[in-house]
RNA sequence: GUGGGCGUAGCUCAGUUGGUUAGAGCGCCAGGUUGUGGUCCUGGAGGUCGCGGGUUCGACCCCCGUCGCUCACCCCA
């Protein structure tokens, strides 16, 4: 209990062991291959960047930027930052190595940001992703979404909803801009505590605040939805035909704003019904038109989303999902004074099984006891009277009928035995 | 950054207006069954009661500080 100051992972951080970890296999192996079948290839890249790249990709007036990152210097007087998401890192390994368009790149990746704790939420958290950049084709709006909607089907999620929204380009949004701002100006005094005198600054915010006052005002105003120049609004209508041509349904959300500044066009949100706490959000993306441009690159669109690992977690239990788990498919029991089991061990796990074993000479009983809790199928038994005759005994753990049947099988015919019996019964 | 709740065995928790050697269930180990798990019985190991200070004859209990966990605001994944 008592420890030394420090030796203990820092606030905010979770270490996962197994068998928790046997949950983020699975659940990165699933993206991983839902990933592939839309031809994404997987990106790994550096867990900070310089600054300025996270503060031209995020905005720096935002929350995140500047207050949520890690930042540090090295020892070369760099100004670094740790990762807060996903998408900037990419589109900046976009920029330097002039991949092939389209680029389709998915990720799985820790978040870090400097936030207070509590359900949800965390100071390092994990994220899976996709970006896609170097096209305009709302038909790869549609392949970014629905991947994340057939990603959440396939871990077996049925109470997910999806928000949809678009933010226009900046023509129209700079028009509508205007429009909200009048609008915010003359209600100025019946808005909320935080708004009334920061609204100015970022007049898009109001309309995500979820407070009456807010809620009310902007309730009678314009909303941008209804103000898309004719592209973004025939943009957006394809984004919404595509998507419920695969049977998704998305719904409107005109006052889904998301925090970073980058977002233009087609922003979305995947939202859990059974989650209870505040953080309810499993994902979301959109598309970001001019982020590769303000990070030095050529004018070219892309889109993408994120997902946090933790909130699928949380999401997968409230709903009761199955977890697999990783467990041996055998358990060697061995009580002989000398070593009788080792090479049998090696062979077995060279077939490609999964074989648990025990340690420390204990007794046969607790070595069955081991097995059992295990939760191998199978136990392979050798005492003496099995090393005498060159025989190993064979016993079903799991038998339906509960004594589990042994027999006895000659030691060269063991491997042949064990894959017959484990591949009879799937 | 703001506010609430909570830190007692590996885990989940109990602990009577502060009173002697701090308990339970589960888990773990061993034995009952000198070669057999899952049920049952018996026994055992394991705790500076988060840490530091204070009040008191005496503190797991009261007070202060501190560290941590947790929930909410905020923000978001």
């Amino acid at each position: 209990m008592t420890r030394p100051a420090g030796v203990q992972a820092p606030v905010g951080t979770h270490d996962v062991l197994a068998p928790d970890s046997a949950r983020w296999q699975w659940l990165l192996g699933t993206f991983a291959d839902w990933a592939a079948r839309y031809d994404f290839g997987l990106i790994i890249s550096p867990m900070f960047e310089d600054l300025a790249v996270f503060h031209r990709g995020i905005g720096e007036a935002s929350e995140m930027a500047n207050k949520e990152m890690y930042v540090f210097e090295d020892r070369g007087g760099r100004r670094l930052g740790l990762r807060p998401e996903g998408t900037a890192s990419v589109v900046r390994a976009f920029v330097q190595h002039h991949p092939a368009l389209p680029f389709k790149a998915w990720y799985a990746t820790p978040a870090f940001r400097y936030e207070r704790p509590q359900k949800g939420r965390y100071r390092q958290h994990h994220q899976i992703g996709v970006e896609a950049l170097g096209t305009d084709d709302p038909a790869m709006d549609v392949e970014v979404i629905s991947l994340a909607w057939r990603f959440y089907e396939a871990l077996g999620l049925k109470r997910v909803r999806l928000l949809i929204n678009s933010m226009g380009h900046a023509g129209c949004r700079g028009d509508y801009l205007e429009l909200l701002s009048e609008h915010l100006g003359a209600h100025e005094a019946s808005l909320c505590e935080e708004h009334r005198p920061t609204w100015a600054r970022n007049p898009l915010r109001v309309l995500d605040c979820k407070r009456q006052d807010c809620v009310e005002v902007t309730a009678g105003g314009p909303m941008l939805i209804d103000h898309l120049c004719h592209e973004c609004a025939t943009h957006f209508a394809a984004v919404r035909e595509g998507l419920s041509s695969m049977g998704i349904a998305s719904e409107l959300s005109p006052r889904l704003v998301r925090g970073f500044d980058y977002y233009t066009r087609t922003t979305f949100e995947f939202v859990s019904e059974v989650l209870e706490s505040a953080q309810n959000a499993i994902g979301g993306g959109g598309r970001y038109d001019n982020l590769v441009e303000q990070l030095g690159g050529d004018p070219v669109g892309g889109i993408g989303f994120g997902s946090g690992i933790e909130r699928l977690l949380l999401v997968l239990e409230a709903e009761a999902v199955a977890l697999p788990g990783i467990q041996p498919e055998l358990f060697v029991v061995d009580t002989c004074p000398v070593d009788a089991s080792s090479a049998l061990i090696d062979e077995l796990r060279r077939a490609g099984l999964r074989v648990a074993r025990a340690y420390d000479a204990r007794s046969m009983k607790a070595q069955m006891k081991a097995a059992d809790r295990s939760g191998a199928r199978l136990a392979l038994l050798i005492g003496p009277r099995e090393l005498a005759a060159g025989e190993v005994t064979m016993r079903d753990l799991r038998g339906e009928e509960g004594a589990g049947a042994q027999v006895s099988l000659a030691r060269a015919e063991v491997l042949a035995h064990v894959l017959e019996r484990l591949k009879k019964r799937p």
